[in-house]
DNA sequence: TCTTGTTTTGACCAATCGGTCAAAGCAACG
DNA sequence: CGTTGCTTTGACCGATTGGTCAAAACAAGA
């Protein structure tokens, strides 16, 4: 079973290097997905939409990812990585409250940034991660990592007691929700862009909590 | 054209009183409703699903629902008032922090008694909340109104000063995050019942940052 | 030019979707 | 009992879903 060279379906790796081509149209179903699932949801996306907003037909799209599934996993896979890296690049050598302030104001760019990824994770977790449960694993093991050292902060006195595991959901939930409640927060406000401010409170709000 | 005296179509208050079976039915579809939107959001529903849940096949959930587009439109606008009835019941003349930390423990309990009604929500305003835009205008007027208050406090220097709007964002995106990623904090927690650490959490936290 | 392998597509498929309808089942009251 | 009106359902409909396939179009080197 000679495989054509350009395989979607198992080698991914392996074969030849994608040509230019393909480069482009892959990359241009991705971004049509990321569009179409974080507006939808799995569920409620269609590839349909997803090959027109891409520009291809459905059986060319089909040529390049085997399967709706496929083109998810993809855009999940990628997602969390990015997703945990302002988590990751906190320091535990640094100063407490200016790492921790650092870690939000990071989370609160990813949220101006790449609403759309942030509205497929939502969508995601929402309907009980199903596609991302296997990751939860990981999460916790570094969530707790950095936990720890927040605990270790609050211990040496540089930082308020406080559960660390709760001022982190506190940083997501907060940063989050400019991307993901977005239409609701620019309805309540009356204008358009809330970062500016958003970003003023959220620093008001953690240094105060940290204090010690 | 008689109607039959119970007609879900169109004059669903008049006629007669609907009758025990009808209320049970129509209670049975509304729950049914309840747990499939919440967890697969409306595109992603099936009415099969849903006559399935609520023990009735699919003809005769039709025959008390006009449409699957009014199950959730009925299940959306009895939820926005419960939603919004903690921030209803803030009081200009109470004591501003307790005032506000109390709105926030009712909102936090409504998170662990009604996720499934978060749940909804949350997916509504994620896809840009297509069939509960119309309600923003009251939400703002609501919201504006204890922003007011919350303002006013500030000046007359009983809590912090700080943006009124956000500290309400804040507030709902810190409880509603316990009901809407429960999966995640779960996993991340590694145990069952994260609310009773919220409530502490929460009423930490906000107490520091209201501190005048 | 011809050849070889990549890319694209129209036609099509089985399954499922939301929804209809006529007819059957049923309870209640005279 | 029979009638009346509420309740339930099996069969069915057109549209849409994710996905297949063989054939056509295309690009590129020899």
């Amino acid at each position: 079973m000679a495989t054509t060279g350009f395989c979607a379906k198992d080698d991914r790796d392996m074969s030849k290097p994608p040509t230019r081509i393909q480069k482009k149209n892959r990359a241009a179903i991705l971004a049509a997905g990321l569009d179409v699932f974080s507006q939808f949801g799995f569920r409620g996306a269609t590839l349909d939409q997803i090959a027109d907003a891409a520009g291809l037909s459905k059986p060319n799209l089909l040529y390049y990812f085997p399967s709706k599934e496929d083109i998810h996993q993809q855009l999940l896979s990628g997602l969390l990585d990015t997703w945990l890296d302002p988590l990751r690049a906190m320091n535990a050598q640094g100063d407490p409250i200016t790492e921790i302030i650092a870690y939000a104001q990071r989370k609160l760019d990813l949220s101006r940034d790449f609403p759309r990824e942030s509205r497929i994770f939502a969508n995601e977790v929402l309907q009980g991660a199903p596609r991302l449960g296997n990751e939860f694993p990981d999460l916790k093991a570094l969530v707790d990592e950095k936990a720890a050292i927040i605990r270790s902060w609050s211990k040496s006195g540089k930082i308020a007691y406080l559960d660390p595991h709760h001022l982190i959901f506190l940083i997501w939930a907060q940063t989050q929700h400019y991307a993901d409640f977005d239409v609701q927060v620019r309805a309540v406000l009356g204008h358009d862009d809330p970062f500016p401010e958003a970003a003023a409170f959220l620093d008001h709000m953690l240094r105060r909590t940290l204090a010690p």
